[in-house]
Order: structure tokens, then C-alpha cells, then sequence
DNA sequence: GATTGATATGTTACCGATAACTCTAACTTA
DNA sequence: TAAGTTAGAGTTATCGGTAACATATCAATC
């Protein structure tokens, strides 16, 4: 490997006049700056990033944790927060939790092993409290995505999911539906329980009952086996008329269980979700959606997360936003 | 931060000793090593891997370049590479290209500075190839995943294309198909080439003439505008009864546009492609499909990889490894 | 009792860069 | 002409680890 103590030695000037002319720093004659290029050029050469990161005290490399890299929800996200990163100079390594919090710690490990500048983290659940606590405890910044953490203090970025469910009961209640089912994610994510809160506003706001047995918690994941919902299905009685699902991929296996009983939607059955399915995926676009700004998501989170790396812990006041969703109308909602 | 020689200071040590405490190297008594295990959790040390890559001169950090984040061919190839790298204690750095070569060249530069160990490359194409002599220049091993490019060896990964591109056009000439068009990727992308080829012996093989205008060739990643496929829709005279997609992207936005014209899969015309849709977003899997072992190129593809990197540049044979693939015969394709 | 060997630990140099300070001409300025 | 500036370098220490070599202690051996 190249250093810069080869272009120093066969340019004839120091190691130091070398690292200035790197960093355009100092004062350096235009002859001395031409020459030590010239050397780099030859010499093929390139910077050192660990020696680099060891003496400045920074890697210049973030952390994106998503939970489902196979959700084009966070893969959008993923986008949104890699386009401000590159921006700004900044590598970014993926995380993939799958919503496994052993998983989670894992990755926790090879944040502060790397000495990651920040974090971007989508948690697994309420249960990452401790993962978060160890990135504050050893001064790592971050910004939680889409989920909040009880009992830790941080920027946030999260989706107005109250609000879509409530505009989601609406659409229905709006379409005639008075027994609606929610398949939602665990209660352990508050991205869920403020989905959960939204319907149960939204019922009584229409003078509906909440009915225990019309909600159904299971992963925010894909599962490989749909048996847990389908005893769900057959469970209800009477049947719901319509069905809110807590996230695309429960929109969409949810589907596959009503459809293997011989339902289809919207004729028999009425569904609306949260999140768009993969767009490329979809030939044919018909569920109603509450469709959330992934793309914003990361995008703006990675700006809040370089803006407190930049601020370098002066402390300010946590920033929480909260995007607001689009209520997409399509198909999947009949009028009774 | 805490380093060893806080550690050191507090448990009445040399920095060695600490350090062969951590890495489990050398004669330790028992009394020491508990003892400084012990003033390592009180401290909360968490080894520096900056520090340790620079005198070690290996990052353990690898880089996976795929070309389309948004395609679960690729999110899938990504976990196997994960899971296999993980396994292994390496942490896996990803690059998306958008198939884009100025992209992959910012890529390629990160890599060198980052001083990866290696890296797992599925090349936006032909002219990849002086980003390849780059990576050969500075000694960093790479394996191939699913495109070759002429010029330079390497390990590499691929799926058997021209088989796969024979198989889909004889299922549709079994059902009796005798004009089929084929929407591809550019030709300058190996694979590409491969199922143009299979294309065209599957044809000669079953006495059907090749027609240049029913080949398209289009980009493999997802595009903002569909001019392009419609042009060619309506300017193929007589059009085709069925189609090859080259990929699942082209088939999803080929049938977006046959839709758009009223053409219904499979009743108005038939359809089959290479690789799966998106699993989760498919309420009902239709297509017939070649599908290739996306989670085998990652997972195989860093094994690969990983040897090459343990036998340290020991020079052995290039192995290129061709995947099978399955055809899965489902509904897209109406017997005449 | 001197030598040897094994065990446990310490010292020093170095990985490749940069910060902070120092040095040296040449050029001003009074 | 002596003193002060300034542009354009160079020197040294350091970031946090590890390899290689050195050293100290003690038991075993002749």
C-alpha cells in the first residue's frame, strides 16, 4: 500500500507537505502542490480512512437499523437516508434486525466497535430501551425512526399513526362498515399502539364498540406460516365487514388468508392499510392506503442525525417531527 | 472513550497484558485476567477496531455493490451475503448503483479508502470493467455476482441465463406460442446477452424465425416513464401473442403498459419472466417465472469471497460457479 | 548452587495519518 | 542595518491498538 510517506520520499518534501496538499490545507507553493500530485497520481495513491478516523476522532460512517430490509417501506426509507448521507460525505452501514432484538444487540456491538459517528434506528420495540441507553451511555448520537422508545429521550422521526388510523376507520365507517377488524403489529412498538389508540378513537367517535376479539397483534414481519391469523378469521364471530391491517406486509397476507377462505376484496370483504406495497411489484394498484413519506423518513431523520453530529453534543432540545400521511382512496373498500 | 491503557492504569497492567486479556493471545494467569475482565465492565471498554484495523491491516469490513436496492432479487441476494459474512465476523457495507457507473465509481473510491477486505460486486455492466482493474490494482479481492464482464477474470456468480431464457420460450411455444417478444436489459450487461441468446437458440431450435423487432432492450432497474415499452408495444406489426421479460421489473412495468392498452395476462396475452416478484406484495403469485436462487449468489458469493481473503491473495484457479434456476409454471401463460 | 526452561508480564516500535509547534529564508519596514 | 513579518516548509507527538523482543520470577535439573 501506498502512503503518504512513499509520495513524500519520491516527491522530496515532508510527510506533512504531502497531507496538506491531501487536505487543502496550510500554505503550499503552486510548484510543491503540481509535484506531490503529480506522485499521487503516479503512485496510484489513496487515502488511508483508518488512520485518517484514528487521529481525527471520527469515521465518518453512519448506521442505518431498519427492521425488514424486504419492506419497501424501509428500503425507500434506506434511500432517503443514504442520498442525504452521501451528501454530506458520510458512508452509511445497514443494519437488518428482522425484529429481533438479539439480533439488534449484535449490532450494537459493531456500532460502538466501529466507532460509528451516529446512528439511524428504527428500534425492534419498546424492548431496545437498553441498546439505546448503551449508544447514549458511550456518546453516540441518534435519531429513532418510525418508533419511539418509553423511557429514553432523542430526536424522532415518526408517522402521524393515530391520525391514519382514525382516516382509515373513517373511509370505512364512511362506506357503510360498522364490524371492523384490526390486524395490527405487537404492542410492544408504538407505532402499533398509536394505530391501535387511532381505531379505537375513531369507533367511538362513530358510536361504535371496540370488541376485543376484532384485534389481532402479531409481527410487523413476514411470517412463514399464516396459521395465526387464519384461527383469527375463523375466531370472529360475527365475521367484521372490513379490515384495517397495521402495515403492508399484514395487508397483504392477511389478503392471502381471506382469499384461501374464498373471500375476495372488496366484493366480500372490505381492507385498508398502512404503507404502499413495493410499486414495482404491483401491477395493479387497488388497496386504499394511508401511503407514509418512507423516503422522508430517512432522508430527513439522516439530517437531524448530521445535525447533531455537527453540533458535536451541545446540547439542544430533542427534536420530534411527525410527517404527515396521504390517505390514497382506491378499490378495496366497498360501499355497503 | 475508554482504551486499554485506562484499563491498564486501573487494573496495575501493561496495555499488553490487556490486550492479550481481549484477544485471548499469549500466557495470562487467572488472577490477572479476571481481574482486569473485571475493570473492563467496570469502565464499559469497548475495544477501538480503527486502532486495531490499522496495525492489523484488515477492516473485517466487506462491501456488497448490488445496482437496485427497490428489486427483492437483490435484497435477497443481500441476506444470504450477510448471513454468511456475520457468520464469519465480518460487517458488510452496501452499495446501491441504481445501475449507475458514476455511482459505482463513488463506491469504488469509499472502498479503496475504507481499505475493505473485499468486496461482492454485481456490476452495473461491460463498463464496469475499469472500476474491476481499480479493485485487481489495489489488491482488494471481489467476487462477481450475476454478471461477467469481459476482460478481466475473476471468481464469479452467475445464474444459468441462456437455460433459463430456453426454458421460459419453450414453455410458451408448448402452448403453442409462435410469435414471442422479448423486453431485455442492455446488452451491455452479461446476463443480458445470455438471455438474448437462449432466446434466439430457442427459437432456431424450434423453426421460428428471429424477428429484430420484437427484442426491446431496457434498463433491468425500474423506470419513471413506461414511452418507452408503449413505443414499442405499438410499433411491433403483427404484435406477439407472448412475451419474455428479462427480469421481474420489466415484467411488472410490461404489464402496466399492456394493461394500459386493455390487454389482459394471460387471457389477451402471455407472460413469462425471470426471477420473483416480490413474495410479501403478492396477494396472488400468477406469473411463470424462472426463478433463480437469489439468497445462494449472496450466500455463496461471500463463501467465495471469504476465501479468497483467507488464502490471502495465494494465487489459485478462478472458480465460476452457475446457479441453477427453477422454472415455476403458473397461470401467465394461455394455451392457444 | 549454577544452569535451564517455562510462565507471566513489560518495553519499544510501528501501523498511517494529522495537530501543534518550530524553523528558515526572503521580504518589509523604520 | 537591525528587527519584525510572512510564506513555505519540516519535526515531533499522538490517536489506540499489536508484534516482536526483553525481562523477571520460580521450579526443575544436573
Amino acid at each position: 500500500m501506498v502512503t503518504i510517506y512513499d509520495i513524500a520520499a519520491k516527491a522530496g518534501v515532508s510527510a506533512m507537505t504531502v497531507s496538506r496538499v491531501i487536505n487543502n490545507t496550510g500554505r503550499i507553493s503552486d510548484k510543491t502542490r503540481t509535484k506531490v500530485k503529480r506522485v499521487m497520481d503516479e503512485l496510484g495513491y489513496v487515502p488511508n480512512q483508518m488512520a485518517r478516523s484514528l487521529v481525527l476522532q471520527q469515521t465518518h460512517l453512519l448506521f442505518l437499523m431498519i427492521t425488514d430490509i424486504t419492506n419497501p417501506f424501509y428500503t425507500t426509507l434506506a434511500r432517503g437516508a443514504e442520498d442525504a448521507a452521501q451528501k454530506h460525505g458520510y458512508r452509511l452501514l445497514f443494519g437488518n434486525t428482522d425484529e429481533n432484538l438479539d439480533k439488534e444487540k449484535d449490532y450494537i456491538d459493531t456500532i460502538l466497535k466501529t466507532r460509528a459517528d451516529g446512528v439511524l434506528f428504527a428500534p425492534a420495540g419498546d424492548a431496545s430501551l437498553p441498546h439505546l441507553e448503551m449508544l447514549r451511555k458511550h456518546g453516540v448520537p441518534f435519531v429513532l425512526l418510525d418508533r419511539e422508545v418509553p423511557g429514553i429521550d432523542s430526536d424522532v422521526v415518526l408517522g402521524d399513526s393515530k391520525e391514519g388510523a382514525r382516516r382509515l376507520v373513517k373511509q370505512l365507517v364512511d362506506g357503510g362498515h360498522r364490524r371492523i377488524a384490526l390486524l395490527n403489529g405487537s404492542r410492544t412498538i408504538s407505532s402499533a399502539r398509536e394505530r391501535l389508540e387511532g381505531y379505537r378513537e375513531a369507533l367511538k367517535l362513530n358510536d361504535l364498540p371496540f370488541d376485543e376479539q376484532l384485534v389481532l397483534e402479531a409481527s410487523f414481519g413476514p411470517r412463514s406460516d399464516l396459521s395465526e391469523i387464519d384461527a383469527w378469521l375463523t375466531r370472529m364471530d360475527p365475521p367484521p365487514t372490513a379490515f384495517v391491517a397495521g402495515n403492508n406486509v399484514l395487508a397483504v397476507e392477511l389478503m392471502r388468508s381471506l382469499r384461501a377462505r374464498g373471500l375476495r376484496v372488496p366484493e366480500d370483504t372490505s381492507l385498508v392499510c398502512f404503507d404502499e406495497l413495493a410499486s414495482y411489484a404491483e401491477i395493479d394498484p387497488f388497496l386504499t392506503v394511508i401511503a407514509q413519506q418512507a423516503y422522508q423518513f430517512g432522508h430527513l431523520g439522516m439530517q437531524m442525525l448530521l445535525d447533531r453530529i455537527q453540533s458535536r453534543g451541545e446540547a439542544s432540545a430533542w427534536r420530534k417531527v411527525v410527517l404527515p400521511a396521504e390517505l390514497i382512496v382506491r378499490r378495496s373498500v366497498r360501499q355497503l
